[in-house]
DNA sequence: TGTACATCAGTGAACGCGCGTTCACTGATGTAC
DNA sequence: TGTACATCAGTGAACGCGCGTTCACTGATGTAC
């Protein structure tokens, strides 16, 4: 009881106000998401998970893709911070700091399968939340300046974002491969992290400066 | 009237039975999802699309996943033959074959993003459609073959493998970020041609054989 | 060629269900005096 | 410290809706004799 009022997990609440109702609507909605998948999620059941009436939630929220939109920001929040984490203990320019920022990328995909769907074009309509938006921005914005210290060239440079994009793209795409099962680990005879770090290597080092010409 | 009726548009059919349902809910099918999104698909839309009253559908398929995986598969058999037809006319071993099929994947997702979408991942259970599993993997198979005609090693071979599923993350990534509007392109400054032959060429050329090392 | 009949692809009405949302309401909280 | 009142986060019942699926049926087709 006591431990379940402190995680605000309101199992069967007690008091008339429910303390943060807003957050632990968004914290049911991830749960479903992921049990149910990226669909299988509904007004009525993210209520009962947090243990109010349906009618609840849209004191919190205009309707449900307020909801999802919220959720959504959330979890580009959480994505943001895990890169950022990923990127700290190892030095500045260093490759080491891409690999673990792609490593971040594809763990945060494989922990939370449906919200990571949830972020990606599952719901249309991302590109009008500024919010969501610009939380996306600046995840991105970490990989292109790891990159440019790499390559040790301008934070702004055309060629640092290429670079990214390239790197962007394939742990976007392995990720997806990932949590679809459609990558057929055992057949590849390589691990992750030599995959990973063979691609990095191969778009940073070896293609140099010379991708425009 | 009689184009309809020879292009199986049923717009007010005359006849009593259909001629061809299961290939026009199919395609209805197809339309909606590219309409209204992967999820906006009802079977009670699609009979209506396709002219039929909605228990119609039940003589040609056992229920709405059924028809699901049926578009997937179907989705399937297109993609393999759009990747074929776009290696044709290439010299085999050329890298240009390489960046042809990377090229058709990604018109493939940009020309049906719905469909796209729905053959990953967005439906659960595609693991257990063998016609699924077995056309995808034809597909990768077209890819393994031209990485390893291009690198000049057996078609077996782990590492023909590993080069294709690279190239394979990086396009099935860029794929996804364009078809969801992520991809920032003004910014980048980089054309696709552009952008996937350098890709193709810092994977394939220059990691070379070490990567196992 | 004609008739009887099995087969099959369609109909349309109905079912139960869960959903998103609204509404008038009520219980709790905080603040002004 | 006590009381009056505005505010706000909840309730629970209700609504209309579209959906997936089933059912007994009927119209068309093809085949055996």
């Amino acid at each position: 009881m006591d431990d379940a009022e402190t995680a605000g997990k309101t199992p069967g609440r007690e008091t008339y106000h429910h303390g943060d109702l807003r957050r632990d609507l968004i914290a049911s909605v991830r749960q479903l998401v992921e049990t149910h998948g990226p669909n299988g999620f509904s007004v009525a059941e993210a209520s009962r998970a947090a243990g109010v009436s349906t009618a609840a939630p849209y004191k919190h929220f205009k309707d449900k893709t307020a909801i999802l939109h919220a959720v959504v920001e959330d979890a580009m929040q959480r994505m943001a911070d895990a890169m950022s984490d990923a990127v700290a203990p190892h030095p500045a320019g260093s490759i080491d700091r891409i690999d673990a920022l792609g490593q971040s990328y594809i763990d945060f995909a494989r922990a939370q399968p449906g919200v990571f769907r949830l972020m990606f074009g599952l719901t249309r309509g991302h590109e009008d939340d500024e919010v969501i938006m610009e939380r996306g921005r600046s995840a991105f914005r970490i990989v292109v300046d790891c990159v440019a210290d790499y390559l040790g060239i301008d934070r702004d440079a055309n060629l640092a974002w290429q670079r990214a994009y390239m790197l962007w793209c394939f742990v976007h795409g392995h990720s997806f491969l990932v949590i679809d099962d459609k990558t057929t680990k055992q057949e590849l005879e390589i691990d992750e992290k030599t995959l990973l770090s063979a691609v990095s290597q191969g778009i940073l080092k070896t293609v140099g400066k010379a991708a425009g010409d």
